[in-house]
DNA sequence: TTGTATGCGTTATCAT
DNA sequence: ATGATAACGCATACAA
């Protein structure tokens, strides 16, 4: 059996149905305007018939336009990025792209990297949810010329389109349900700010919202290096010895993300604690284990979906020529109640 | 600031150097051979000045070759795909190729879809993690001509590379493990078999291995389809009944991965048990949660990086002309043992 | 050793 | 309405 069939081309199709390349080629991007029926039935027939489709490289080359979606991602290894990623490469399929995938292995140099990759393969634009460091990229965007649109994390100075969970809404919403609860003396967890925007909006937010209730409730902000447990374990110790300062006020915790979630159960754990009752706790994203954990994790649960589904809708319309200043989507979290912040007395 | 700066082209260079395209060709090519010092050096440094790098594209359609290797990943929602994909990720970008990811979303019938459309970039070979049923991308493939490894999940008939878990020590390893816990009651815990091949194989490695250890213990299989929550109850209290008319025999759970971990703590959590109480407990893969649930779930840890890895290689070698028999790797488990299978008395 | 010409599979601009 | 023909960016067989 012949294996290296070679794909029927244009060439092929255009000679068993007796006319040019120019003709197959019109009857397959113009079908609408100039064609006469004969004419097309027999190049129609000979497409079927040869089961022709056309090569979308050799379509790249000549339009300058491919089809093709560059997904630029931190670290494929968080969910997160994952759940994104999987909205927005649906999203790209149903428009008939496809998406080239760039991890970056939280490797921040490589960002440069990937994008040259990427753009070297004509990739129409560029899904980025990337570190955010710096902002090499802004520039060879620039350069690339091809439009983009940020995930999660924006770029300081990038002119591009941007969507993300709201954030501020979130955390005000969550505050405030630990608020109602009884917890009064609460604790920001997060990986290290840095430069990273969605830390810092969260972290701010939290800071605002405890100086909005400042008469009944107190928060600090913690931020937690990989692997220094002890750290974390000192600052829980100390948020609750701050509770018990305070007579019948109860300790709880707000975790930036779901690696420090991971952290902090942990840290309780190895403490002996009990959420829900030596600490509430609520914490950002909505891992499928949430529940298993205790009592069960409180958290907010981001659409993930959705948010890649509109990265991937915001890109296409800018690849279909929509102009305009850079737009920014801000979708709602969903709190989920669990035992962990289970209301005192 | 002029955005679409048009990438310099070879035509570009040749001309900056005053050569032709052609030598501009060879010296980015053939560098070793035909090359005049003076006219290697303009070339370079016209390379250099213009910033020129070939687009993989053109060079794709000229060459037949793309550099590109298209990974076909049945449901990117689950980690495991996703901590396999990360290896063969990393080592196609180390061996300068690039992934274009599909993924199938559990759709069966994309398999064709996804080959057709990767074929069509050229794709120089597959890496597939696919459901495996039917076996109707073996003709696609052969049609294709291209190479191809697969990965977790067998496909009949179908002449490839493949590279996955040692099912078989795996289950042993395990069994045994909780044999010498004093566990003798044991019920396999899986997803629908179906035609899945992993799954298959699990199983039946459970079962001779339960059949070669008759005397001390027993052990059955349960298919735990999703969402029939009340089904696995049961069958974890039937599993505990057969227990107790067994004087001093304690039942145990060996999950068949992690989706079913899930769903059995679910299950257990429902039921009032514990861990490494009520129920004993091994399960496939080794989620990060694991050591949080109740006293720590013990694991199978897949070397799910050094599979990614292994099936690149593999894909890899063929696309360096490697001729041959399909071969088989066949990696080994780690089992991690946490207090859902502490010994009894 | 270097340049010319052709092909890779399409699209698009001309004539016809 | 259809057919040559020239790009697109690169590699290469062949000629010089």
């Amino acid at each position: 059996m012949n294996l290296h069939v070679r794909r029927a081309t244009i060439a092929d199709v255009a000679s068993a149905a007796g006319v040019s390349k120019a003709t197959v080629s019109r009857f397959l991007n113009h079908r609408e305007k100039l064609l006469s029926p004969d004419i097309a039935a027999r190049v129609e027939a000979a497409v079927a018939q040869l089961g022709y489709s056309p090569s979308p490289m050799a379509q790249a080359l000549s339009r300058g336009r491919s089809r093709l979606i560059g997904l630029i991602v931190a670290d494929i290894t968080n969910p997160y990025s994952v759940a994104v990623l999987r909205g927005a490469e649906k999203a790209c399929q149903d428009a008939g792209y496809l998406v080239m995938l760039f991890n970056l292995g939280n490797e921040p140099g490589r960002e440069q990297e990937a994008i040259q990759a990427l753009a070297g393969y004509q990739v129409d634009g560029f899904i980025l949810n990337t570190l955010g460091r710096g902002s090499g990229v802004v520039d060879a965007m620039a350069t690339q010329g091809k439009p983009a649109v940020l995930v999660d994390r924006r770029h300081v100075g990038m002119h591009a389109d941007f969507v993300s969970l709201d954030n501020r809404a979130a955390v005000q919403q969550a505050c405030e349900h630990l608020l109602d609860g009884g917890w009064r003396e609460l604790l920001f967890v997060s990986e290290p700010l840095k430069g990273v925007s969605t830390r810092r909006e969260r972290a701010a937010a939290f800071s605002a919202c405890m100086e909005a209730h400042a008469k009944a409730a107190r928060g600090e902000v913690f931020e937690s290096e990989e692997g220094d447990d002890e750290g974390l374990q000192a600052a829980l110790q100390a948020l609750h010895r701050r509770a018990q300062r305070r007579k019948g006020v109860r300790a709880a915790v707000l975790a930036g993300n779901a690696v420090v979630t991971l952290r902090v159960a942990r840290a309780v754990a190895s403490l002996g604690w009990q959420f829900g009752q030596e600490l509430g706790f609520v914490g950002f994203d909505d891992p499928e284990w949430a529940s298993l954990i205790g009592p069960g994790l409180s958290t907010i649960a981001q659409p993930t979906d959705e948010i890649g589904r509109t990265a991937a809708r915001c890109l296409i319309e800018r690849l279909h020529g929509l102009e305009g200043p850079p737009r920014q989507s801000l979708l709602p979290g969903e709190l989920k109640v669990r035992g962990s912040s289970a209301a005192g007395a």
